[in-house]
DNA sequence: GTTGAGCGTT
């Protein structure tokens, strides 16, 4: 069971292993990944985290509106685009 | 080389 988190206001420069690395401080981080623009290939500004059930809520709270490399981050639960 | 609200890819 993973929970997935939405992750906003992301550097352009930002690394799925970045997200990785910062939320793991927090919780367990199952996977990470950051959208990148289809035509152009570069950061779309915002990924997704996907973090251990029950460590989720913590990891927001921890998360969530605290600063990553220069930026504040918006953390969330996403929206289920895929059914568990 | 640029930009800044918003929810992705097999």
């Amino acid at each position: 069971m993973v929970r997935t988190l939405y992750v906003g206001n992301l550097p352009w420069g930002t690394k799925p292993e970045d997200l990785e690395e910062a939320f793991r401080t927090h919780g367990e981080v199952v996977g990470s990944r950051i959208i990148t623009d289809r035509e152009t290939g570069r950061s779309k500004g915002f990924g997704f985290v996907e973090v251990g059930d029950g460590d989720a809520e913590k990891v927001i709270a921890a998360m969530n509106g605290t600063e990553f490399q220069g930026r504040v981050l918006t953390v969330n639960e996403a929206k289920p685009k895929e059914n568990e």
